[in-house]
DNA sequence: TTTGTAATCGCAAACGATTGCAGGAACTTA
DNA sequence: TAAGTTCCTGCAATCGTTTGCGATTACAAA
């Protein structure tokens, strides 16, 4: 997905291609993977003023519900990226720096299996986050805070 | 992990045993599961009318980073459950009907040994819920509303 | 180009969740 | 049992996100 079929995308299906909108896309496809909503929002409030957070909150749950971007789960804050037109990919994200990590669907894909044979159960494993601490930081850093001492 | 179980917990650790604390671990001991913040606020304001919601998510977060409870993501929300003392189970949560179903952690082992062994990534797979459709809610419900006309 | 109309926006209020602070309570020690 | 210290609570302010509403604007049709 890039810029020109995400604004064919909303074109086809009626909705309007507001300044807002366009700008909102285009900070989205320009920055590196992963925007935070207030990221998004600063960088749109100096090309557009008057620009409302709520209006970059329903752009981008528009967006979403169109396939245009993906919604990651960074902590407990909401991330978005143009979405990858080969299936999209997963991410992981070290809860001690942060850092995000794509992973390829493959890894995922035998799981899903098992649960849609076993249970019937079809989970939605397109876009979502899985958290931990990658390797870098395992190997280094001697933060904690569970059940110990 | 049980009502005694748990007050053990919080003395060993030198947590003090107040009254807030026990009637909030009262109710989560004694529902049945998966139970969302303002219900457990609104029952433990019956039983203290005192009680402040602040109080209750800061009790539920201790009780949470000491292993007494476990956190459940429930559609946008976080539920809370007494800790399953086997090691826990999984749950699979139908965004149709917002049935939760428990899942084994067996189904998950493969997936994190996979993680670990190719990129050195350790995923936190304790906790979490897994969203979807369940069988039943797949065969009936024609609820629908993502990228299509 | 002008007009009509419904989609969309900015604003402000509201919501669930979190945090700072000062008073009060639980536990320890004697 | 009484006193001291530290932890914990209630309150209120705040944060990030969502929603209702009247005003504005993009687009279609004349």
């Amino acid at each position: 997905m890039d810029h020109a079929q995400a604004v064919a995308v909303l074109r086809d299906k009626g909705y309007r291609l507001t300044p807002q909108r366009l700008i909102v896309l285009s900070i989205v496809a320009d920055g590196a993977g992963h925007m935070g909503v207030d990221e998004i929002f600063q960088s749109a409030k100096t090309a557009y003023p008057y620009m409302d957070v709520a209006t970059v909150y329903r752009t981008l749950h528009l967006f979403r519900n169109l396939g245009v971007v993906t919604e990651v789960a960074i902590g407990d804050r909401l991330h978005y990226e143009l979405t990858d037109p080969l299936g999209g990919h997963h991410h992981m994200v070290c809860r001690v720096c942060d850092g995000a990590f794509n992973l390829s669907p493959h890894y995922l894909e035998e799981f899903r299996n098992t649960l849609s044979q076993e249970f019937g159960f079809e989970p939605d494993l397109e876009h979502f986050a899985i958290s931990g601490v990658c390797a870098g930081c395992r190997d280094s850093n001697p933060k904690q805070e569970s059940p110990a001492p």
